[in-house]
DNA sequence: CCGTGTTAGTGTACCGATGACGCTAAGCCC
DNA sequence: GGGCTTAGCGTCATCGGTACACTAACACGG
């Protein structure tokens, strides 16, 4: 590593986090989105996010700031890459123009438990459809979509869409959560040999209560199985 | 975005890029390493890079410390993406300890045309078969290892290979590069129905000059046929 | 108790893609 | 002209993916 000369130090760099988090509502993917409160670039919506702290890992400072600005806790985040483009926010620093670096962050939470509140920092935070997306700050947009294409990728090749289920969840459940996040609606039988015969499923033998049809049997996935045979998922 | 309040500004950090560059000679994987010769970790093999300066964007500083570094000119980078682990470099940094964020960067060269020399900052610089790297500095076995996984999706979903051939070649040819980067032996009749189904092949009808057997017909690829069509490669 | 509504759960047939397999053709060199 | 080296070609079996429709179970209301 070169750079500038080391008595010197390197050149320092403003760093920032933004987390693209996905939930599903009504059986439609959608985004969180905070108005941002403050400036630059404030009463626009955006990610949420923020400047990364002192020493603290990246990881760290996008669960400060997912709790700061929207007091929401996803429990897997998924790294996007770092955003340095033409659009971005620039900053003063010592006197020297700084590009904002931005690292974004994917993540996937059940929207009921995450109902987003407004704080200091954001004027308000809410789920938007992902075609409903409003015009956003920085270059968000890009992120978001950067996002999305990641978000089928990991679907497809992990059991990602299990953050939304519960612990146990029929295979209905399930095929809902594929279709909501890859945005396409599968057949439920093909569906269900290929979920059946990945084999990474476990039959708890309990059934679903006070529903008002016939109750379905509840499944749990194999957590086990699926970290030792290579990677391969329904849907 | 908030952070540390505005008026301070928010924390800077010294950022870093890295690049494993691969390479092909010999019908085996190689990367390009470089051998440190300033402080940390002097003497120790590592990923060439360095820090980035000023308002650069990311992909301008890689390119600068590869020339510097091992006089190298990849013409395509992909981005790996940031890396803040434990076992990063920590930099004193106006009193306090910094992380140095590391951007990581993949690409694809010739090797003949790429001979690294080595530099002021680089002791020596040189090319090792993916399963001789020795140890290396800071998280940089890391990285190498991401690269690799990363470097069969992208080989089998965009035509990186071509990066290694001449303009026009021959099927023959298509098919070491693809042996060589996804380290497997493929069936010739069965790569050459599919290359030329793909219809991202054009014919040029020319063929080879001054071999001693059997002249190959000599192919081009239809970068515009490809950036229409959805993904989906041979190999 | 019976009818109705709602969701669960099941099998088959076709097709396109994939993988295994070996021989002849062409051209250069000697 | 013989020998060496690489180019170039076709078939068959298998598999995974896709399309497609009915019966079973259960709760509820009348």
């Amino acid at each position: 590593m070169s750079g500038a000369p080391d008595w010197a130090g390197p050149d320092l760099h403003p760093v920032a986090v933004d987390t693209v988090l996905f939930g599903v509502q009504d059986a439609v993917l959608k985004v969180l989105l905070i108005q941002r409160g403050v400036a630059p670039a404030a009463g626009r919506w955006a990610l949420p996010g923020g400047f990364v702290r002192g020493r603290e890992r990246l990881e760290d400072a996008v669960h400060r700031e997912l709790l700061e600005e929207a007091g929401v806790v996803p429990d897997r985040l998924v790294q996007l890459g770092a955003f340095s483009g033409p659009h971005r926010d620039l900053r003063w620093v010592e006197g020297a123009e700084r590009r904002v670096l931005s690292i974004a962050f994917m993540g996937l939470v059940r929207v009921e438990e995450h109902q987003p509140r407004a704080d200091t920092d954001a004027a308000a935070a809410a789920w938007f459809a992902l075609g409903e997306v409003p015009a956003l700050a920085f270059d968000h947009a890009e992120i978001v979509s950067a996002a999305h294409a990641r978000l089928l990728d990991w679907v497809r090749t992990e059991p990602a869409g299990l953050a939304l289920l519960p612990t146990a969840f029929s295979l209905t459940a399930l095929q809902s959560v594929h279709e909501a996040l890859l945005g396409v609606v599968l057949d439920k039988r093909n569906f269900r040999r290929k979920a059946l015969a990945s084999g990474l499923l476990c039959d708890t033998g309990a059934t679903q209560r006070g529903v008002p049809h016939r109750a379905a049997r509840l499944y749990t996935f194999d957590t086990a199985a699926f970290a030792e045979r290579g990677r391969s998922l329904f849907g």
